[in-house]
DNA sequence: GCCAACGTTGGC
DNA sequence: GCCAACGTTGGC
């Protein structure tokens, strides 16, 4: 399968993934109940990810990644000093998932803006209105679309 | 900073 | 289980 997944840039962009160990971050942080099942129950080993950056001067595609774990707890549920510190949640009975994203490929920069454009992406849950899943899944058809801009803006970069 | 859209909370 | 109030997301 294939998924987007969004990034601040700012809290992880496609350079800190890059620089990380193995070029693989633990997805922290998702608190959203259909973003966390879809990494609970829908995501495999090996799946597509494109690696959106969100909220910044320029949203869009910064890269291609792969799902790199299975679910596990998210660690930062459990910590006081964390942001995404949860006290409801206990070890005993984790609330939140997580899984790991390995960097496969930075890319130029895919631009929502041109995003919008492409009639065969309009389908895209990214660009739903008044969508804000930090993770969707993405069908083959808008996956290949995608990387075909990706390689247009790389052949003409 | 604005604001639309959506999710969550909590009283009843 | 309803629903109003509130909080969050995220593009612009």
């Amino acid at each position: 399968m294939f998924w987007l997944m969004k990034s601040e840039p700012a809290t992880c962009s496609i350079d800190d993934l890059a620089c990380a160990p193995q070029a693989t971050v633990p997805w922290v942080g998702v608190r959203n109940y259909q973003a966390r099942n879809f990494m609970r129950d829908a995501m495999c080993l090996g799946d597509g990810v494109l690696f959106y950056h969100s909220s910044c001067a320029e949203p869009g595609v910064a890269g291609i990644a792969r799902v790199a774990s299975t679910a596990y707890p998210d660690p930062t549920q459990f910590d006081p000093a964390s942001p995404y510190f949860d006290p409801k949640a206990t070890a005993a009975a984790p609330r939140w998932l997580l899984v790991d994203v390995a960097l496969v490929q930075k890319t130029p920069l895919l631009p929502l803006r041109r995003m919008r454009e492409q009639p065969e992406l309009t389908s895209m849950g990214l660009l739903q209105r008044g969508s804000r899943l930090s993770i969707t899944p993405v069908t083959r058809a808008e996956w290949d679309a995608v990387l075909q801009l990706l390689v247009a803006d790389g052949a003409t970069a």
